[in-house]
DNA sequence: CTATATTACGACGGTCGTAAGAATT
DNA sequence: AATTCTTACGACCGTCGTAATATAG
């Protein structure tokens, strides 16, 4: 459990736009703080998930694999917190209404 | 996406554990820091997951709805980390072998 | 030469443990 | 009265952005 949301989503966001600087505009920061987060998940995973050169980024098979449940993971967890966001307006229970 | 595992995984753990204190000692850290971490995700999903008295625990609906989720959550971080670790040392592809 | 990625550095923020205080039984 | 939870206070560790450096095309 030493991996972080933040170094997943990271990563999810650089396959999706194709390189560290724009997944840095996406996640308003910068291509460092990118980077630095990648580094940190591959040295936490002790795995190599992304071959980059300045030009080119190229998915490892470990990343493949690593993608699609880092991806599942971000999923559930948005989809986790929009539900208590949910049951905050929407009180469950019956709805006793009094009409005149 | 602002909560964070650990927190999860201090949420979980109370719960399994069924004090804070007890939790505190599973995760090796402070009771302190245990009650901090729930109220960090509590404040987080503007939720209240667990109504506590120094005596009683108790999930709240909000609660039990969440502790499924993040339980989930937390394996599939853990099942995701083991399969980078074997990945790691069980290479993929054919493997030869030349015997004398 | 240009665009991108990484790294060194200093700064800042968030989390921690300790210790004191509050609350429940 | 005893046990547990919470909070205030410093301290510390990790992450950040900037700026400099490296590298691919």
């Amino acid at each position: 459990m030493k991996t972080s949301l933040e170094e997943m989503l990271a990563f999810v966001t650089v396959v999706d736009s194709g390189s560290i600087s724009a997944a840095a505009e996406q996640l308003q920061q910068t291509a460092s703080g990118v980077s630095r987060a990648l580094s940190r998940l591959e040295e936490k995973l002790a795995v190599t998930l992304l071959r980059r050169t300045t030009r080119r980024l190229e998915l490892t098979e470990e990343g493949e694999v690593f993608l699609a449940r880092a991806r599942r993971i971000l999923d559930s967890v948005e989809e986790a917190e929009e539900q208590m966001a949910l049951r905050r307006q929407v009180p469950v229970g019956r709805l006793r209404v009094n009409t005149a």
